[in-house]
DNA sequence: CTGTTAGCGCCTTCAG
DNA sequence: CTGAAGGCGCTAACAG
């Protein structure tokens, strides 16, 4: 079909030896030799093959990147950082989808492996530590994004959720809102778990009670955000106020608050994690969370390449400090307890 | 490092030959053979090497997707869509970002061929159609999604653009809306022209003028739209409504009326292409265009596996007709021309 | 039904 | 500074 190293050796004059040395920029190749190579894939429009390439080097130039929701702008955004990292270190990206799905997130790696990656980076969809924990043995070089696999000694960066989930919490507390609901993602998810950690430490510090009635949790799916508000929505004893623990579940939240009539701030506040930029067209009273996304999915592949390059390194941790935003004041005057 | 398929013979007491058939189903193999090569297969935890077998069959099991922003809902759809066809054939997915750059585009094709794909789906940037006739012409299986590349006999799967503008500004007309502002995507792209051409098309048939001041164009990001719009409606003689090409520029069109604080539909009407689900958040008078982005992406999928499985059927064009959907009534009564 | 063998295209010693 | 040759792990003839 198309040109092979040998084809362009031949057009060269050379061996196939010198060309695979012009193509990774080898020294010891004389200056015309070397045009002459050049010239001669040029002509020949040649394009070495990278599959073998991959099994000589027993290495591909191709870093995995498994995340959980192709859909939520969190994870293209990271996608998006990833991408850009890797090609600039020559680097292509296989992009999979695990959907939450831990039996996908399996399959995944495993393919990964076959696929012979460099490397991969992965946000875990629940706790298999083990399969992380083997990973790791083997030297695979791999780093966990947004979520943790607990106990684990690997690279990772995440955000600091309980700090964020307990400032948001706060802040509707200390404008008066009493009722705090809570719509959250799956506890099996390390984000989902410390986010509800942040929420109760919030509430036991202001002196309010834990009230079990007034936490839902769900996958992070605008659907479940908008089902599980409306859950809440519904008591008899409704919530002043409610506290999401994704982007997704917020508007979600939002829907079922604009379906209901509701008036924010007035009949009910929202406090939230939401990393787009799009909520502005609800527009008052919203404090929400953003994460620095993009320069989660920087530095994760940074972590990663590091690691390619040094399987013994130690692994770091880089906990990014979110964003907390206020769109306008959620204060309230009259408190009801 | 991990086992080899020499392993698994030996294990198995058997040859390569037979573990690599019982590897890929094929028949005449033993009941007996084949459970004792499964069993070895399973106590090796033997995964064969993906890179091994493409460099034999020259072709490997992934699929390449070049679309033009990995963060626009309407191309994560898509992923998700052909993710999951192939996924369920077997194979998977390199995905990469052009983001409008018709060099990147070209780089990430070479790549491809370089990682031997089976086939690649491309959302074509500009008119390159060049090199996309030689992909053909070498027998490369590729499908066009979402935009066309002129004139190349190729399968490809859009949406019906002219119509779906057509339709939108119509119904802007039809309520009484004269002075009608476009925020379109570069014309370079064919979806670009086209709803501009549909934009056009409905303007003459009612007798309108064509107001070169009225239209404006840029890459498809919310920030343009934001920025186009704001040019738009500071014009002396304002538009009273906006046409919007493309979902991102819509986002960005409703941000700065909201910034202005002009009121839709009393002070200005929008009418525009958006897939997203999220414009509830703009309570009143809203006429949008959903395209079914999920089906498009699975139809590209099947019109690829087909390809892949026959190099020399004829090439289908696949047309979507896209969804109009009326959020609230556009209707104003005054009419000012 | 099963084994033997010859490469797929490239990189990388090891000699010159 | 350059060439010759072996082999990465697997599959597809071709023999048995």
């Amino acid at each position: 079909m198309s040109a092979r190293i040998e084809d362009v050796a031949r057009q060269a004059g050379v061996s196939t030896a010198t060309v695979s040395r012009v193509l990774s920029g080898k020294p010891y190749v004389s200056a015309a030799v070397r045009q002459r190579v050049l010239d001669a894939i040029g002509e020949l429009n040649y394009h070495p093959s990278r599959v073998a390439r991959s099994l000589r080097v027993q290495r591909s130039s191709i870093i995995g990147l498994i995340i959980s929701d192709i859909q939520n702008p969190f994870f293209t955004a990271i996608v998006r950082a990833v991408e850009d990292v890797a090609q600039q270190r020559g680097y292509s990206v296989i992009l999979c989808n695990s959907d939450e799905d831990v039996e996908k997130e399996l399959t995944y790696i495993q393919l990964m492996l076959a696929e012979q990656v460099s490397g991969m980076i992965v946000s875990p969809t629940a706790s298999n530590n083990e399969v992380y924990r083997r990973l790791v043995e083997r030297r695979v070089p791999v780093v966990a994004i947004d979520r943790r696999a607990d106990d684990v000694p690997m690279d990772m960066v995440v955000g600091d959720n309980v700090s964020a989930a307990h400032q948001l919490v706060s802040h509707l507390i200390e404008n008066g809102y009493r009722r705090i609901g809570a719509v959250l993602g799956i506890p099996e998810a390390s984000t989902g778990a410390e986010r509800y950690q942040g929420y109760q430490e919030a509430l036991l510090e202001h002196g309010l009670p834990l009230a079990p009635e007034l936490v839902r949790s769900g996958m992070p799916r605008s659907q479940n955000g908008y089902e599980l508000t409306l859950e809440l929505l519904g008591q008899t004893l409704r919530p002043d106020a409610i506290f999401t623990g994704n982007n997704l579940l917020t508007i979600g939240a939002l829907r079922a608050i604009h379906e209901l009539g509701l008036r924010i701030p007035d009949d009910i506040a929202v406090a939230g994690f939401d990393e787009l930029d799009w909520m502005f067209l609800v527009k008052p009273a919203l404090t929400v969370v953003m994460q620095p996304t993009y320069e989660m999915g920087r530095q994760a592949a940074e972590l990663l390449l590091a690691r390619i390059d040094d399987p013994e390194r130690p692994p770091q941790q880089v906990v990014l400090q979110p964003t907390i935003k206020v769109r306008e004041s959620s204060r309230r005057v009259s408190v009801t307890v």
